[in-house]
Order: structure tokens, then sequence, then C-alpha cells
DNA sequence: CAATGATGCGAGTATTTGCTCGTATCCAAC
DNA sequence: GTTGGATACGAGCAAATACTCGCATCATTG
């Protein structure tokens, strides 16, 4: 949480150049490099101002994580809502796509916040998967859901994730997506 | 690498229980814990010591992670000579629970050092399994072994990583080999 | 039993880094 | 225009921590 909300647009546009000066260096030096006074000065701000608004180095962090896990989120949500009627093989292909997509957009960064996606997004990453297998029950060659949903939700996310950064320019290769798909789909259905 | 080889075994001794003390910090203290000078009191020794045969803290991390990594790759060597001429089902089986077991074994320590498999490490278990393809084409409804190589390590290896890390005690729920196994094996052949 | 090199010691140094605080400037309201 | 709160500043403090160095002790060798 922020320490203060900023009233005037001058501090809350202070704020906003701090959060773009964590994610640069964040993208483009690691996180090693991120110290709080580095931070103020590629944010072209003193390190007063920084602790004016966030407590501690940890809340850049917390703060930018949240911003990028609510946007995460909100796709995420959109997206289950345009697939739940699809029929699995649509719906993987879908599903997958999204994954990818998510993925390729801002990899470095992806990387240094998230290691692996943070718990609550991940809940509810596998509820609304849960409920999409519930609600097709009947084309699933798999009668263990909650097993089923793990595998899906772990193997989509850690799959593409660790292809993002260890081999990033695959997420391009269109054959992947492919293999995903087939992977998923041969194991939900048959 | 070490800055010194130790000629006597007193100190052979020394490196010994500061590679002991290294891996217990990581494993119950977690990696922000590991100071040098908190291995030298772990290990019951002093700085001087450590710093005696080892030139940064950085190497601390890197034998131990070496050494890990050589037990490693032993056994996987191992495992496949042992695997080579058993049908893909049974192979899979035997792949599938192989790493399981690794991830079972010191799930602390296998997290701290190595939050993603190193590369050379990797390679090696790329071209075992490549080999292993190539030899078994047949039996193969890919056609693709490049890239089916590459989700077979993949999947086997950042699926059990990540449920190692989030969800240790599903390691030794067996119907979870027999997910991983079934979720391969319609991949690879009909 | 020297004598020499290997090993061990740990207080102290140098640096990094998160964070504070006194001061100066800006802005909005009356 | 004045006043008070909001905002900005950045030198400097305090703590953490990687690493050194001079000296003591031990083991081996001739």
């Amino acid at each position: 949480m922020l320490k203060k909300q900023p009233k005037q647009s001058r501090s809350r546009e202070t704020v906003e150049i701090l959060m773009q000066a964590t994610a640069r260096i964040l993208r483009q030096e690691g996180s090693e490099r991120l110290t709080t006074n580095r931070v103020a000065q590629v944010a072209g701000v003193s390190v007063g101002s920084l602790y004016q608004y966030f407590p501690n180095k940890e809340s850049l962090l917390d703060e930018l994580r949240a911003r990028y896990d609510a946007r995460f989120l909100e796709r995420l949500i959109q997206q289950f809502g345009r697939v739940a009627r699809l029929p699995v093989r649509e719906a993987v292909r879908e599903f997958a796509r999204f994954i990818i997509d998510v993925h390729r957009e801002d990899p470095a960064l992806h990387n240094a916040l998230s290691p692996e996606i943070p718990e609550p997004q991940h809940r509810t990453l596998r509820e609304l998967v849960r409920a999409y297998l519930e609600a097709h029950r009947g084309e699933l060659r798999r009668t263990d859901l909650e097993m089923a949903t793990y595998v899906v939700v772990e193997v989509g996310e850690s799959l593409v994730h660790n292809t993002a950064v260890r081999a990033p320019e695959r997420l391009e290769d269109p054959r992947f997506l492919e293999e995903v798909c087939d992977l998923m789909e041969r194991y939900l259905v048959d």
C-alpha cells in the first residue's frame, strides 16, 4: 500500500514516474540493481520524495505487482467469459494462446516481478479452469477434475513461463502453440 | 572454483563443513540469510578460514551447485542407461518417477540452489531424451522430435519443479505420478 | 627438534543501501 | 496576498555485510 495518497496532480505524477522507473530498472538492470536511490535517480526525483509515498523499498515492488496482477486478472476473467461455452478443443486453444500472449508482452518485467504467478491470482485461475471443466465434464476423459485442473493450469503456466525465461523466441513459433494445444487436448479429451 | 586446494585433511574437512553449513542455511533459513559471517558461524569456523578457500560469497553457492549438479547428472545418465531399451510407455513412467524422486529428496535445498535447472545439465537432459526418442521413432505419433523433446523435458521438469515449490505434498500422491505419465504418454504415443 | 608452510582466527575496514529529517519551494483557498 | 498544507529536496545516518590482514597455532619434513 501507498504510505500516503497523493492529492495534487503533481504528486500523482511523481508516483507514476516512480512506478515506471521501478519497472524500467527491473526490466533493464535486474532486481539486484533495484535500490531506492537508483529508482529515485532514474525517476529524476529525490529519495525523500520516494519515501513520501512509499513506506519502504518492498512497497515499490508490491504496488507494481498489484497493478500488473490487476491487469492480468481482468483479462483472465474476460477471457474465460468468452470461452465458457466453447467445446474443450477450442477452449484449450484460446487458453493456451492467452497464456502465451501474456508472457510475450513484457517477459523481462514479468520474470522479475513474479518468478511464479502469485498465489491469489493462481487460485482464481484454478477456479476458473475448474468451473469450466465441471461444466464440460461430459466431453472429458478425466474423472478426477481436481487433479485435471491442477495439471492443466500448471502445465499451461509453468511450461509457458519457463519457455519465456529460457527460450523466449520459441513463444513466437506458431508450432509451439500447436504443441501445447495438442498436449492439453490429448490429456483432456479423446 | 575454490580459491586454493586444501592440502591437509584438516582443511579438507573445513571445506566440507562450510559446504554443509551453506546447505543448511539455505534449507532452513533461506537465501537472504546466507551471509559469509553466518556461514562461518554455523560451520563453527572463522570468516578468515572461509575466505582461505572461497574467494567470495558467490563461490560458496557455485561450489554447492556444482556438487549437487554432478550428483544429478550422474544419476540421470545411469537412469537413461537402464531405460534405453524400454518401450515408450515404460520409459515415460521411469522418467517421470525419476524426476519426481529428485525433487522429493531435498526440496528446500533444490529450490534455493536452482530455481531452474542450470543450462548445462538441462542440455544433457535434452540430449538424452532426444536420443531416446530418435531410437524409438517408430512408436511415436509425433514427427517433430526437436519440439517433442523440448515439450517432454520442459513439462517433466517444470511441472514437477513447480509442484515441488508450490504443493510439495502432491509429489507424495501416487496419483500425481499417474497423471504426469498419462499426460506425456498421450502426447507421445497413441 | 627446528623450520617452514599450511591452516585458523576474528577484530576491523570499506562499501553499500535503506531510510530520515531539517529545510526549501509550490499550490490552493480565502 | 497571505497562510498553511502539500510536495520536493538531498546530505547524511545507521545498519548490514562482503572481505582483509596481521598474528597465532598446527602439521609436516628434513
